[in-house]
DNA sequence: CTCTTGACGCCGG
DNA sequence: TCCGGCGCCAAGA
């Protein structure tokens, strides 16, 4: 099965696993998720997240600027609210203290 | 091979 | 803060 070389689905598996990883009321920026499995770039994920987020917290991955994605921006603030995201009174999400260290927080 | 299109990112004005 | 421009990565026509 495997080609040799990366297959899409492992890319895939990569992202959503990566995502389901993110704790409740923390964040990645599409890149940060990139940078994250080392594999693609921010476009990349973006199109994963578009066609296989749907099983998982795709409301924690949003744009850099701390915006979430177009037509998502009211469920996405509802979950934010939900879980205690830290938000600006912009509406957006304050990155500065809700991106992901990307390491358990259980440490 | 070239052009266009995305749930993107950074810089300038 | 809002826009426009350019770069980046992958897929489709």
């Amino acid at each position: 099965m495997s080609g040799g070389l990366l297959s899409s689905e492992e890319f895939i598996e990569a992202v959503l696993g990566a995502v389901e990883a993110i704790p409740p009321g923390k964040v990645l920026a599409y890149g940060d998720v990139a940078e994250l499995i080392c594999m693609g770039g921010p476009r990349s994920v973006g199109k994963v997240m578009s066609g296989h987020g749907a099983g998982v917290p795709w409301w924690r991955v949003i744009r850099a600027d701390g915006s979430a994605a177009s037509g998502l921006e009211v469920r996405a603030r509802r979950e934010w609210l939900a879980e205690g995201t830290p938000l600006r009174p912009t509406g957006k999400v304050d990155m500065r203290r809700a991106r992901w260290d990307g390491r358990p927080h259980n440490g």
